[in-house]
DNA sequence: CAGTATCCAATTTGATACTG
DNA sequence: CAGTATCAAATTGGATACTG
């Protein structure tokens, strides 16, 4: 075990960064490459404009993305992972391993029942 | 990066874990040492007993710790982390690392401005 | 296309009083 | 001591209509 941390600000902090509904979702889709508004509108299927347009705001306030408006018309918006965000997804992959266990340990413990 | 993950499904689980309020100072705490219940409602300055209960009966459910009832007069339960409470810890403490690197980056940018 | 603006529902947390 | 029970406040997310 680490034995550090001591208290659990830090993890208030990544949480307030991450812990919309949508951002793991969103963080994930942008690291693998930038995408436009509609495409995360697609890809995140049931999310109503309004929130989307929350989170991806708050997530450009944490640093965690980039905004670049073409200028265009029609408009054209790319969001773009930074590398600040590239760091929170990999601590974000280390929880989801641990999910994934977890979910396993359900399986077996009803498997038990 | 880590290139795995595929969709925040783990993660979801994981935060559904861990995400209340209280959840990451009561593990932490519980990491150190078993605690009573009396001890973590003074550890965990402001939360209220109904909400403490609360999330140590989610956490109990989710298998992070468990309760051990003396049956003594007057009562005596004792707190204790499980290894799977452990494990989480640590995939916590990697997200608090993160948490503290993003708020040295957003004093630099504060600074900067 | 890429958003805003309103209004509303659901979930989560808190304050307080009471009990075996 | 270790909780339950109730009621209220706060936060978050969602549905829908509208705009440059």
């Amino acid at each position: 075990m680490t034995d550090e941390n001591s208290d659990d600000c830090g993890f208030a902090a990544a949480l307030q960064a991450i812990g919309g509904k949508w951002k793991t979702s969103l963080l994930w889709a942008l690291h693998l490459r930038s995408h436009r508004f509609a495409e995360l509108r697609r890809l995140s299927r049931g999310i109503s404009e309004k929130v989307l347009t929350q989170q991806l705001r708050q997530m450009e306030a944490d640093g965690l993305i980039s905004r670049h408006d073409y200028g265009e018309v029609p408009p054209r918006v790319e969001y773009t992972v930074t590398p600040l965000g590239l760091s929170l997804n990999d601590a974000v992959t280390a929880m989801s391993k641990w999910g994934k266990q977890h979910e396993a340990w359900k399986a077996r413990r009803q498997y038990a029942a």
